[in-house]
DNA sequence: GTAAAAGTGTTAAAAATTTAACATTGTTAA
DNA sequence: TTAACAATGTTAAATTTTTAACACTTTTAC
């Protein structure tokens, strides 16, 4: 396996989480025209993901739900797991926190930053909120690879520089305001307007025909 | 203009989430290139997108910032506007009423429903929140046409279900369990945990090499 | 025992998206 | 005045992504 598409990569994402979902239910194997109904595309789809990863399954049994979960996880996680961080405990970072606690054991969010005097020195959800000065210190620390960023929009560009400069790896940035980062350090921007008004749009455009 | 790609549509809104920034600074006229550097994509995109739109910008000085704002208002807004709901009113469905608040004049959130008594009743940031048994009267009577579920997992699909049958045409999914939709609903699903674990798989990449 | 059915895996084709190439045109400066 | 420049707009090519086609294999039904 050489190099893996874009797509696929958030594909196998999606398709581990509906696979968890079916080995709680305590399904043991599952079809890829089952995982396709799930995830809105088609079986060949699916079937052309998993060949890509090199995953066979039982003809006629499908896919057994344990291998592949514990396969793309061999691909999609890190062994020694990943440390993340969240840059400004607000309304987002809390929630997400609170989201993400226990969700992936390869997913670790250690430590959370803010600068309000109030905040610092708490922890939310096991979480222990540190001082904004103290980012560099606790990265090396901890071994933080990955920042999320929820702080407001205008300290968006200051924050995501001083994530690089601690030697943070990746970032994902929830501000609605754009960041750059050198060579060498992921990026991945989301802004929840966007897709609101992308649904929106395509209502607009179903109700006109 | 017949036919946008859907990738189009996103940058769209994007590029007019940059431009209005511009605007607020004061910059009258911007270059492809100065917006693909925001974006982080290319100029030549840019351009094909704004060609696709049928913008045509003043050669050496670039797009008219405002003009460009308000013909893509003219394409991915509907005129009258769209009313909006969302559906389970914990962290994220509070921080994402608070996010939206007065953001887009076009996109407008009327009306959050939970099922716990406590919340029923209240106003968050001005928007009242209803019992989610008054969904179908509500949704009728405000004309609401997109819903945004922020409703615990497992009520994922229920709630899907839910908002259909009150005759809503879009949905914004976040929660992690995809949901189905009948023709003629146009659904849109985000997990951050994709997100997340996309950002650790290409940090990982880059390490290994 | 054999044919039909229902899966998987893979190669090939199609479609969507991005990138390149380049013609065109105001602007600037020698 | 005119050549160089730096931008746009557009057609064509390349790339990426999705979909189709189909060979193959096990199970099932008769
Ligand atoms: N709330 C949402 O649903 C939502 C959705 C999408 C995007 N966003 C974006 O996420 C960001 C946060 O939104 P929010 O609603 O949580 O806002 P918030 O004001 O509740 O939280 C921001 C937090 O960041 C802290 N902070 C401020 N400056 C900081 C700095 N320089 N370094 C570290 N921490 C700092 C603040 O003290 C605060 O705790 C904003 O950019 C917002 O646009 C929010
Ligand atoms: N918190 C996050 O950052 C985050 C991020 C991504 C996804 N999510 C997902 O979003 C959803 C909400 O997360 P949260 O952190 O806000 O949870 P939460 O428990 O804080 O909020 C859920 C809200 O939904 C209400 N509710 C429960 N059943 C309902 C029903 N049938 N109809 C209407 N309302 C109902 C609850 O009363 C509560 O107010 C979850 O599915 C979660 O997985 C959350």
């Amino acid at each position: 396996m050489k190099h893996l598409p874009h797509k696929t990569i958030e594909r196998l994402s999606q398709y581990r989480r509906a696979l968890l979902l079916c080995l709680e239910k305590g399904k043991t194997h599952i079809y890829s025209h089952e995982i396709a109904k799930i995830q809105h595309i088609t079986a060949v789809q699916v079937r052309r993901d998993l060949m890509l990863i090199g995953y066979t399954g039982t003809l006629r049994k499908g896919y057994n739900v344990k291998e592949l979960i514990d396969l793309i996880g061999n691909i999609i996680d890190s062994e020694e797991g990943i440390n993340v961080t969240i840059i400004g405990m607000g309304n987002l970072g809390r929630a997400l926190i609170n989201y993400f606690a226990g969700k992936r054991s390869k997913l670790r969010i250690v430590a959370g930053f803010d600068t309000n005097p109030d905040k610092i020195g708490n922890t939310m959800s096991g979480v222990p909120c540190h001082s904004i000065e103290q980012l560099k210190e606790v990265v090396a620390a901890e071994d933080i690879k990955v920042g999320i960023m929820t702080v407001p929009a205008d300290y968006a560009v200051d924050t995501a520089e001083l994530l690089v400069k601690a030697g943070i790896k990746g970032i994902l940035n929830y501000t609605p305001k754009p960041v750059n980062v050198p060579e060498g350090v992921y990026l991945e921007e989301y802004d929840m307007i966007t897709s609101l008004e992308k649904v929106a749009f395509y209502v607009k455009l179903q109700e006109t025909d």
